[in-house]
Parts: C-alpha cells; sequence; structure tokens
DNA sequence: CGATTTGGTAACAATGTGTAACAAACCGGT
DNA sequence: ACCGGTTTGTTACACATTGTTACCAAATCG
C-alpha cells in the first residue's frame, strides 16, 4: 500500500513545550501524525505503541539522558531516521550528531519551512521505493503468446522479438498480469502505476489504456486482452500461462 | 609475519601538503615506509595497493568527506589502527575521536617526537593482533556474464577482461547490485554514490548513468541493465547470480 | 428515440530523460 | 605550487513520455 509522502509519522522529542506545540501545528497542518514526548521515557513508550518514520530529537534534553544519549540507545535498536535539533550551530555539535547516527542536524531558532524540507529529503533518500515485486528470481508471465518479464520489466512477443514498453506502460500492464480476469478501477491503477490519486475528470488511465493496447492488441479497435467495463473500469481477459 | 616496529608502514591522510611532508621526512628518516594521501579517495586507493599499519589522520579534511567520516568508514572495514590529528585540543574533540573508534588523538602543533612515541605505543599494543584477514571472504557479484568485485572495486567483462569504472561507476553500479529489482530514487542513489543530497534540478546522477552504460550496457540505445523510471529513478534489471 | 453518460482517441502541452559539450574539480607527478 | 590528464558537475537542447483537453462514438437510460 502506499501512501503520500506526507503521510508519515513523525515523533518530536524535546522539553520545550513551546517547540513541540509548534512543531505539531505545523506539521500536522501539512498533513503529517505527529506525537510528542517531552524526555526519553516518553519517547519509548511512543515507538512501542506507534510506528514512527522519522523523530525529530532535540540535543539537549534535561535530566540524566539528553539527545545525544538517545541518539544512541536508539541507533542500536532500530534505525529510524532522527533530525537533531540543536540550541547553537556549531560545528562540533553537527559532528557529534551526525557521528551518533543523526540523519540530519539543524539549528535553532530553525524555520518550519526548512525544516519540513529536510524532512521530505531524509524520508526520500532513506529507502529506495518499494519493490513492485518480490525476490530477484525469475518472473515471467505468460499470456496469449506474450511473455512479460517483470523482473526485467522486458516484453516478448510469440516470436522472441523484445516490444519496448515505457516506463508507465509497463506498470500498467503488470498490475493487470497480476490480477488476471479481475476488474480493476481507475483508482487503483493510478495507485499502482503512478502512485497518486485519481483526480476527478482524469483521463490519464484511459489514454494509458489506449497506448498500452496499441503496443499489445492484434486489433486496437477490438481489444482482447484488456477490457473496459464500464462505469468502474478495465479488466484483463488472458489467460495467464 | 613480525617485524621491528621500525619497518611498520604508515599512511599520512592529511589535506596540508606541509603536514604530510614534515611527517614524511621525518618518519621515514627513522627508518618507517610512509605514504600520504590528501582526502579519502586517495587514501582508500593506498589502502588498496600496500599493506598499511598505522594510519594518521587529519580530523578536518576538505571536500564531503572529513576525518571524522573516514574514520567511520575505516572502522567498517579494518581494524588498522588510526591515530586522529586535530587543529585544537578540545576535550569535544578527543571524545569524538575516541568514540569513532581511534586509538589516539594528538593535537597540532605536535611535536614530531611525541607523535613518534605515541605511534611506537600504537604498534606495540596492537602486535600481537592476528594478521589482517583481508580478501577472507570474496564479494563477487556476478549478472549478465559480468563480474564485479565489491572489495577490489573492479569489473570484469564475460571474457574476463577488466573493464576500468571510475569511482563514481564504480559506486553507482554497487548500489545497483545491492538493490536489484528495486527502483533507487536519485535521491537515494545521491546518497548511495556521493554521500550528498541531491539539488533541485540536479542532473549528476542521469549524467553519471549515461556514463556507466556506455560501459556495461550492450547498446546503450536500449539499456538492458539499467532502466530509468520515469519520474522515479532507476531500476537493475539484471538477474544477479 | 433523444438525452445523457462514458470510453476512445487525436492533438497538443507539460514534464522527464538522454546526451553532448563544456566547465570545474580532482589526481598524480613534477 | 604547478601542470596535464581524468573524472565529475552543469547546462542546453533533443527527444520521449505522460497529462489534459476536446470531440466523437458507443452504451445506457427514460
Amino acid at each position: 500500500m502506499t501512501f503520500p509522502a506526507n503521510a508519515a509519522n513523525i515523533l518530536v522529542v524535546d522539553d520545550d513545550p513551546r517547540i513541540r506545540q509548534m512543531l505539531t501545528r505545523y506539521f500536522e497542518g501539512e498533513g503529517y501524525a505527529v506525537s510528542t514526548a517531552c524526555g526519553g521515557e516518553e519517547m519509548r513508550s511512543q515507538l512501542k505503541q506507534k510506528k514512527i518514520d522519522i523523530i525529530l530529537l532535540d540535543l539537549s534534553l534535561p535530566g540524566g539522558q539528553d539527545g545525544v544519549d538517545l541518539a544512541r540507545e536508539l541507533r542500536t535498536q532500530s534505525d529510524i531516521p532522527i533530525m537533531m535539533l540543536t540550541g547553537r550551530d556549531d560545528v562540533l555539535d553537527r559532528i557529534i550528531g551526525i557521528e551518533i547516527g543523526a540523519d540530519d542536524y539543524i539549528a535553532k531558532p530553525f524555520h518550519l519551512r526548512e525544516v519540513h524540507a529536510r524532512l521530505k529529503s531524509i524520508l526520500r533518500r532513506r529507502q529506495p521505493v518499494a519493490p513492485r515485486h518480490e525476490g530477484s528470481q525469475e518472473k515471467i508471465v505468460r499470456f496469449e503468446g506474450w511473455a512479460l518479464d517483470l523482473l526485467r520489466r522486458q516484453l516478448h512477443s510469440r516470436d522472441g522479438r523484445e516490444v519496448e514498453l515505457t516506463t508507465g506502460e509497463f506498470d500498467m500492464l503488470a498490475a493487470f498480469v497480476q490480477h488476471p480476469g479481475r476488474v480493476l478501477t481507475r483508482d487503483f491503477l493510478m495507485d499502482a502505476t503512478r502512485g497518486r490519486r485519481l483526480e476527478a475528470f482524469d483521463r490519464t488511465i484511459d489514454a494509458q489504456i489506449v497506448r498500452l493496447r496499441r503496443k499489445i492488441e492484434a486489433d486496437a479497435k477490438h481489444p482482447q486482452l484488456i477490457k473496459a467495463v464500464r462505469g468502474v473500469g478495465y479488466i484483463f481477459t488472458a489467460k495467464i500461462g
């Protein structure tokens, strides 16, 4: 299942309630889910309860454990991205933060937009996009003389010749062969092939269907493989071999 | 094999040529073999070529990777003793150095005799350590007739001939073979190959992809190994053997 | 059967990638 | 420090792909 980048869960760990509130307000406004903790104890309990995607951690916390300790502790247990918030813009602070394993560092006072920008950057580069299919073994799907290689993203026709598919065409066809004989809604296809939502009056899917049909249907006027289901979406009607 | 402490191979990593020269002259005068590097790149290539017994490493290096980064990287790959050289005698510096895994720490400006004394001390401590177990495990990845040696940073073609890759090309290919069948975002690739962030309108990755393709794709016009995924990044589509 | 809705498609706009050419940075050897 | 050869980053433009709009035809409805 995909979600927009800003559906991420943020955990803010800072002893200053004003900072917590500021960050919470801002990021909730941006569509994130925000949890807060004022110290290590609370942080641990939050982490146990919720799936946190990134932690904004104050470098200097009161009490026995400051941010450095917490960050180090976190690193031994998980690889949740950490962005350190610190009082001064000091090279040494930065070195410490990065050394501990923080993914970024930002000095107070900070601009919320900058925090947001960096946070997005971290979330993006942290992990490559989820695989579209599991395993690196052979995954070749055959139908009506065609052979679609899901790993190599290649389509071969009956005579073994490769038919080049664009990114979008391949993703679309892959979605179909993985759900043969089922009606796939435009919403579903949009999510599967573009990872986006379908807007009102959006003909993106239809246009892409036309393009795909032109490459794989014997007679694009009378499609045999991909048929429209009026008012719903499309269905892949070939038998998978 | 044992050797007299003075026969040790020293690698000096510092961007300041005066420092390099000073240390080289002195230690060569004392009977050591001295190699130098002014940055991370050179350090790695020296380490590949020569058997190094101890590294004198400047804490603050210009460029993307400073001494802290390098020390951390080194520690993940070997246990060669490291003596950090740093600009100030700062407690924090010391803490950082030791935390990274440096064996000792000395502030500039230093007396050569003191460096020598500490160096001997470290080497004495290290003597009993078992000989390096480099290559104890090969890391060779095969795909489509190619063989990529991740430790030696070499690529061999089907007929065993070596194809020379630049640093950037190798890093890029290494990132791909380690995540086969996954879409890698430009952000991810930038982080993995340059350790930097992707700027807006940054075509660095694309340019590097072109260069890599020219070396490993049979037909760069119709890439089989590295395919673009529109709007996202690239995917390595070969089966890893 | 005419009105209305929905899908098919062409045409074009918007966006993204491929690539050459050049500039900048880097490296190894004086 | 300087120099020549590499390598990498940037820019510009060509080309490819996708998104949007408009219009037509087919299907559906009353």
